[in-house]
DNA sequence: GTTAATCACCCTTATGCAGA
DNA sequence: TCTGCATAAGGGTGATTAAC
């Protein structure tokens, strides 16, 4: 056994992978001591018991602060999922004793907010009550490095290509099409049949380059020899798409599953358009490197059977 | 002047051991 | 088996030094 397997095995406490993490995230050992209340030297002598235990340099230090070496940087990416998961045994913990069945961390893309999860989420309540949910929105940009940390135990979306990691773990939960939308009552929705001429003078409302439906719109409209729409706004947010279709004729993409739940809602027409080959799988990501809970196994099951079900279009 | 490292020292806790 | 003491180890402090 090594000088390292014997420390690692043997003296690495969570206030180490605390002091590391503050290291970074404050990058002075001064204020760090201060955020964790002991003195600079009770920092600075952690850390060199640490680097003495290890026999690796963890941080550079320099007249301006400390900066992790490579060494460093492994330990500290280590050391935060390790506080992410005490930080969820507590939480589960303090639901089993409070009597709850525990806690899902969920990200969600903001296109699957208003319809398939829902449904998933009411499925899980049925079936576990006391199982909660804590739903955090935003890009995946956003969501990856959260699930990576530990922070969340799944993201709900569109599954990304760019996004797949050896780390990842993922699951199709349905196949979307494309549809094309407009406020009820647009000129367009009378149509019995639309073509390309007859949608592309028109203004658009693109999916933001953050989102995942921007690049394979993009390669959709190069491969039927048309430049991307020149009146075009882009958004993320699916909340001002509504809001902004509502009052004026501009036309806009959404998968088929949320354009039909705001369609029964009277708030926007599905457009007779086909966008041929345009089908975003949907599905769920999880890091391969961390225990599922039961709950967010229970809550996958949910999201499956909400998926495979479905509702009327 | 700012920051990290070092030093001598203190306090608390764990452990081992002798004696009742 | 329990109690009390000695000792070691761990973790902290304030003061000081060195580097930039």
């Amino acid at each position: 056994m090594t000088q390292l397997d014997w420390y690692i095995r043997n003296e690495l406490r969570s206030r180490h992978f605390r002091l590391l993490v503050a290291l970074d995230e404050l990058r002075n050992v001064g204020k760090v001591a201060a955020h964790i209340n002991v003195t600079q030297p009770a920092v600075s002598k952690m850390l060199a018991e640490m680097e003495k235990g290890l026999d690796l340099k963890l941080f550079e230090r320099t007249p301006k602060g400390v900066t992790p070496t490579h060494y460093g940087e492994c330990l500290i990416r280590h050391a935060r999922r390790m506080l992410n998961d005490l930080a969820q045994a507590r939480d589960e913990l303090h639901g089993l004793l409070a009597g709850d069945s525990g806690r899902i961390r969920v990200g969600v893309l903001s296109n699957v907010v208003p319809a398939l999860l829902p449904r998933s989420v009411a499925l899980l309540k049925q079936r576990s009550p006391r199982t909660n949910v804590l739903l955090r929105e935003g890009t995946m940009e956003r969501l990856l490095p959260l699930l990576l940390q530990g922070e969340l135990d799944l993201i709900v979306g569109r599954l990304a290509e760019k996004h797949v990691l050896p780390e990842l773990g993922g699951k199709v939960l349905s196949q979307e099409p494309v549809m094309l939308i407009a406020r009820p009552g647009h000129a367009l929705a009378r149509r019995k049949k639309l073509s390309w001429a007859d949608i592309m003078d028109c203004q658009w409302v693109l999916p933001s380059s953050e989102g995942l439906l921007y690049e394979p719109l993009e390669r959709t409209f190069e491969q039927h020899g048309f430049p991307k729409p020149a009146n075009f706004i882009e958004v993320l947010s699916v909340q001002f798409v509504l809001a902004y279709l509502q009052q004026t004729d501009a036309i806009a993409t959404m998968t088929r599953d949320i354009a039909h739940h705001y369609r029964r809602q009277g708030l926007v027409s599905v457009l007779p358009f086909y966008f041929p080959k345009l089908i975003r799988p949907l599905g769920i990501t999880w890091n391969l490197s961390r225990t599922m809970s039961p709950s967010t196994t229970l809550l996958i099951e949910c999201l499956e059977e909400a998926a495979a079900s479905g509702m009327p279009a």
